[in-house]
DNA sequence: CTCCTTTCTTAAACCAGCTTAAGTTTTTTG
DNA sequence: CAAAAAACTTAAGCTGGTTTAAGAAAGGAG
């Protein structure tokens, strides 16, 4: 029995512990050590997953090689390639551990069943994307209207906790930008709050 | 009733003629004059909005004034301030026909009482957020990996007909450049092309 | 059809952010 | 604990894309 999926499930439709005792049977407890791939850019994407502890990122390779990072997901978040979960294709991003970390996976045909069993998990999951999706035009407004020390301002300032947490080379790839770069800009940051 | 709806719905979910002709009882119909905003920054957002015809951009004012266009909607598109329309806060966009548009609006109200009667919907409203957000995913890889040459031609190269149907200024605050640099990309290829 | 407004083009000067390269620090591994 | 690998820093030089400014073309209103 998870809480937090508990919890998250019943912030967004009524639900009773028995129906959630049977949901659970769906999923799968799976532990991810730190720069473990989930899922891999170019193979199947086998299952939807719900973050419990820990973190993941949403990456894929440049054309000269480097990673860029699209997105992060920590504790309570969902995270897949949507598209290659649902129709069975070949992962266009690839999903990887930032720190150790514990998810519970369930596959498209497990996805399926519990729909049909729980109608209502359409609402939770509907709303789950409305979210993902305002979350994601808000981060194309950022990145179009700011300059990336703005971006780096902005983000630093909403997720200090975060940034501490993540490597500065991943970090630097999510705000797309080069490492040295936000090199940089940490060391303007530094010197200004020391004076 | 509207054909387009009724297709696109019966595209994600069984759908029966009686039922889409209740279906459409929750829905009111608009003519949206080219330039007319629909959803002003700011202001509430009303509704929710399914393009029959015409085109619809999504769009923030700059800092400086300018207007930064995050997104289009063509026929058979659902556009809206999706967290302003669900929580009934202020819009962080405005939504403005880009061509005489005609849409068929829905209230908050009423899609709670059509999801209500409805429960398939949710299955067919999840969907569509799951693909709105795989898109806007894409989106932000584009940005982060292309040059902004690239990120022209790769729009051009597969939007050819939108793109002649667009302001140059509307195009180019959605490609995230300036009006003057489109212009230098648009002449390099034109003469490419004639040699 | 004419005037006024908006959009589009051209070109020069400029700068935010990248590249390259070398050195330093931290982490991982045997 | 030592050695190797990976991550981070610093700084100089460079470039893709912006800014500014002015003229040309196209659209819209009367």
């Amino acid at each position: 029995m998870s809480e937090n999926l508990y919890n998250h499930i019943a912030k967004f439709i009524p639900l009773v512990r028995e129906d959630f005792a049977e949901i659970m049977l769906f999923f799968d407890s799976q532990s991810v050590k730190k720069k473990q791939n989930l899922v891999e850019e170019g193979n199947v994407c086998r299952a939807n997953y719900f973050v419990e502890k820990g973190c993941l990122r949403m990456f894929f390779l440049d054309v000269d090689g480097t990673e860029q990072t699209i997105q992060f997901a920590i504790e309570n978040w969902w995270m897949t390639d949507i598209e290659a979960f649902n129709k069975g294709k070949k992962a266009a991003f690839s999903i990887q551990a930032v720190e150790n970390t514990e998810v519970l996976a369930i596959t498209k045909y497990e996805m399926e069943r519990m729909l049909g069993t729980y109608p209502l998990m359409e609402s939770y999951f509907r709303q789950v994307y409305e979210r993902a999706y305002a979350a994601s035009l808000f981060r194309v407004k950022y990145i179009m209207r700011l300059s990336k020390e703005e971006i780096y301002d902005h983000f630093s300032g909403n997720f200090p906790e975060f940034v501490q947490r993540i490597p500065q080379k991943v970090l630097a790839s999510f705000l797309g930008i080069t490492p040295e770069y936000l090199s940089e800009i940490r060391k303007k940051r530094m010197t200004r709050k020391t004076k």
